[in-house]
DNA sequence: GACACGGGAGAACGATCGTTCTCGCGAGCT
DNA sequence: AGCTCGCGAGAACGATCGTTCTCCCGTGTC
């Protein structure tokens, strides 16, 4: 059934870009080229299909994270390079977890909690590359902080990512090693 | 005229506690106790009614934070002290500003607007407080990234605010004075 | 060829939204 | 008292939403 892939796809890009409310299933449908009758065999509602949305987003965002901090050594600022990488993209519209939960945090619960899987799935994968606790809360702040300010001001994205890496190479360079 | 008092109070409730497109007009009017012709004398428009509401947030949230850190010696730790004190505040749900972005932010280019102005605002008045323009920087990210993450995960809000408090301190020793 | 069936297109439905209109009451002026 | 005007209550309107239903055609099977 690729269906559910092509439904994900067109709803992630559409959800992304201009919010989750701002989206209709029929858009999703003319998006996709899926009827809307799969589409409901598929996800039997809206709610369903953003949980989805959001899991999908997680899986891929992680993984693009992660291999590419692998690939420069699994160091600190390497984070922060993917970040500024992923600032620079079109369409680049903040993270997509907090947009949630701004939208829908307060009304469904499964949004929500889809949302806090995945800041603490990010704030564990952080957890990994550094030899503290209070460290890995400190990047976990950096990068979504980062996020948001590129995301509101998107021509000084580069700048906040760069702040936020020498940020993280200070506070670094001063923990124990 | 107090009724555009009365409907700001009201409406920025709803809209920072369930989220802006989650409240009708109606809802307004019945929080409010002002009849839906006189909102509509005041506010010509929901989107009117919303940037409303985001200025007048950002006065009050502004307001609140300069004063207080005046009163603590305008000293970087103060703001996140604040901060902390804000997180454990009763409805805390993150920055209004942020979470309107998320939602409206494509959609409304009026909303976006009054957002970009109060970070600005927001990175001016932190620019005074350090001898950097680096750190300024540094400490609205921490500041946006502390908001998030307490916002996710409410429970580990004040963590993520002295977390980030301990950062801005590190940072701002490690800068010429 | 007859027939059952699955699926696509899109109409339909009930709810809700932002916005406007109607109606009727009550205060103030002459 | 009579008249006017402003306002509140809420119905009405048109749009849109999430969701379901109807209709119809193409395909596969006997």
């Amino acid at each position: 059934m690729e269906h559910a892939e092509r439904l994900l796809t067109a709803a992630g890009e559409l959800f992304y870009r201009r919010g989750i409310r701002a989206v209709g299933m029929d858009d999703v449908r003319a998006a996709s080229g899926v009827s809307l009758k799969r589409l409901y065999q598929c996800y039997p509602s809206k709610e369903a299909l953003v949980v989805a949305y959001l899991e999908r987003r997680d899986e891929r965002w992680m993984s693009s994270l992660t291999s590419y901090v692998a690939e420069h050594g699994d160091s600190v600022e390497a984070v922060f390079g993917w970040l500024e990488r992923w600032f620079a993209e079109d369409g680049f519209r903040g993270c997509g977890f907090v947009n949630a939960y701004g939208e829908l945090g307060a009304t469904s619960e499964a949004v929500a909690d889809v949302v806090r899987r995945h800041k603490r799935r990010l704030r564990d994968y952080l957890r990994g590359l550094v030899p503290d606790d209070t460290l890995a809360d400190q990047l976990l702040v950096l990068v979504d902080g980062a996020t948001v300010t590129a995301m509101v001001d998107p021509e000084h994205g580069a700048r906040a990512a760069r702040a936020a890496g020498e940020a993280a190479r200070a506070l670094t360079a001063a923990c124990p090693r």
